[in-house]
RNA sequence: GGUGGAGUGGCCGAGAGGCGAGGCAACGGCCUGCAAAGCCGUGUACACGGGUUCAAAUCCCGUCUCCACCUCCA
């Protein structure tokens, strides 16, 4: 069965094909270095990431998946001014407090993410051939400044289907030397006051990268002329990605066949912003919560329904995460981690979700019908088809990057975990086998004691037909 | 003014003419020494007012409310 897409500019599901049979390149625009990353600078990352690997796991496709870093625009100038800090530094260390937010968060890394600063050549080319084309102009104040001249393009408006006529200019425009105010910057001129650290010389001038230039330049280079799939937040719609494609069509390329756009982060109805303080940044939130735990929140709507964040939105998701875990746990017994093989058959009911632009709240269904499904067999004792579930669950989980025994989230590869968790059990069993000695004699008294000893501990005891199981109490407080 | 989207049970969140997606929470039952986990069951939910239809959350008309973008935005 086809995958089905639903594409911004033409509006409507449309039957995904890659241009080259096999292969799929994405560029996806949105890593943040302005600041730290909040649960909703996130979002974009999880949305395609789900779509890569349905990509690879669903589908076969070899995927390039290139993905920008915008380390030097206007905002991070500003901001560098403000604190003193360089530019430079500031940018990079956001972007890696960005890098590690996202691997934390179990996204597969980019097959590349180019630098706008490195790629200042393929923008000036780029440029050149804007200007030989007519579609752009060196600003006549000698500002340096170059600008695409919106007129000159007629298809221009058709990303966001909107009409020049219709726009309203930005009444803090300043028109400077643009032929019409909706004109945008490929190249912003060196302008005094501004660190030389951030201008690069060119024929027009030294400046500095307009913002939209960059994804055209890089997207080209990386990805080729003409590519498939071009994403980003349903905010870059207008203008950035608008004036990304009419740059680069303008240019005489193809550009992307399919755009894709993930919606928002709300609290309360309001998009998820600034001005909520840094409460609900990545590395805040995982103080209470796990990654796995983020990770479902932000997987668990359709990409294009905005998610509404509460108090309890993170506890709520880790039980239903729960749900699942424990399932495997009782399923897989003595399994610590394990990852899907790549041979388990996919339910029908969960490829056919997937295969409807995504469709994560079915697949979810799916999973968790194999999971009740998987709950009864282990009931009435039959080991085997539990087993065999689990698997299928493993594999279901791994599309949405949500397994919870992949060693993603379990401890890390180096040992120590398994070396603490080993010293752990010695201690919890010999308890457990007092446990059961008193439970044995009927002397509840003490063996309810011996559980109780541990849950203050943190420790939670389950009475299973297989045995005693103990686990740690997760961490979801709010 | 233009463009795009939303309003579904206590909460989150799918669906897009007919059989109540799923999860969380709650309640009852089974199981259990008691728990926990699990399983089974329990809800006349579709912003409002009209209309079409044998049948409407879904289609049509009207109304209300909310959100986003319009050159800094995931």
């Amino acid at each position: 069965m086809a995958l089905r897409l639903f594409d911004t500019a033409a509006r409507e599901l449309r039957d995904f094909t890659p241009l080259t049979p096999g292969k799929v390149g994405m560029y996806i625009c949105g890593l943040t270095t302005q600041g730290a990353p909040h649960l909703g600078h996130v979002r974009f990352a999880v949305a395609f990431d789900v779509l890569r690997r349905w990509l690879t796991v669903g589908h076969g496709y070899d995927v390039a998946l290139v993905r920008n870093v915008t380390d030097i625009d206007d905002k991070i100038l500003r901001k560098s001014a403000e604190s003193g800090e360089d530019w430079f530094a500031l940018s990079y260390r956001n972007e890696r407090a960005t890098t590690a937010a996202l691997e934390t968060l179990g996204i597969i890394p980019a097959t590349y993410e180019p630098r706008a600063t490195g790629h200042i050549t393929e923008m000036i080319e780029l440029i050149d051939t804007l200007v030989e084309r007519q579609h752009a102009y060196p600003a006549p104040d000698d500002s340096g400044d170059v600008y695409f001249d919106v007129k000159s393009y007629a298809d221009y408006g058709a990303l966001s289907n909107q009409s020049l006529g219709e726009m309203v200019a930005a009444d803090d425009a300043d028109p400077r030397g643009k032929r019409d105010p909706r004109d945008f910057a490929l190249w912003k001129g060196h302008k005094e006051g501004e660190p030389a650290t951030a201008s690069w010389p060119t024929p027009y001038g030294r400046g500095r990268p307009g913002w939209h230039l960059e994804c055209s330049a890089m997207a080209r280079k990386y990805l080729g002329d003409t590519f498939d799939i071009h994403g980003g937040g349903i905010d870059l719609r207008f203008p950035h990605h608008e004036n990304e494609q009419a740059q680069s069509r303008a240019a005489g390329l193809g550009f992307a066949q399919y755009w894709l756009h993930n919606a928002w982060v709300t609290v309360k109805g309001e998009k998820m912003g600034k001005s909520l303080g840094n409460a609900l940044e990545i590395h805040h939130l995982l103080e209470t919560h796990t990654p796995l735990t983020l990770r479902y929140f932000l997987t668990a709507a359709h990409y294009r329904s905005t998610i509404e964040y509460h108090e309890g939105s993170l506890t709520e998701a880790g039980a239903a995460l729960e749900r699942i875990e424990g399932f495997l746990r009782r399923a897989l017994p003595g399994v610590t981690t394990i990852e899907p093989t790549g041979d388990e058959t996919l339910p029908e009911a969960f490829r056919t979700a997937m295969d409807d632009d995504l469709g994560v709240s079915g697949a979810l269904a799916a999973i968790h019908e194999a999971v009740r499904e998987g709950n009864t067999s282990l009931d009435e004792g039959d080991r085997q088809a539990a087993a065999e579930v689990a698997h299928t669950v493993v594999a279901m989980a791994d599309v949405l990057g949500i397994n919870p025994l992949s060693a993603q989230w379990v401890g890390g590869g180096d040992g120590a975990e398994d070396d603490t968790h080993a010293a752990l059990d010695a201690l919890v069993q010999q308890l457990l086998v007092a446990r059961t000695e008193a439970r044995q004699s009927r002397d509840f008294a003490t063996a309810d004691a011996i559980r109780d000893q541990l849950s203050g501990a943190g420790i939670a005891l389950e009475d299973t037909a297989a045995g005693v199981r103990w686990s740690l109490a997760k961490h979801t407080k709010d």
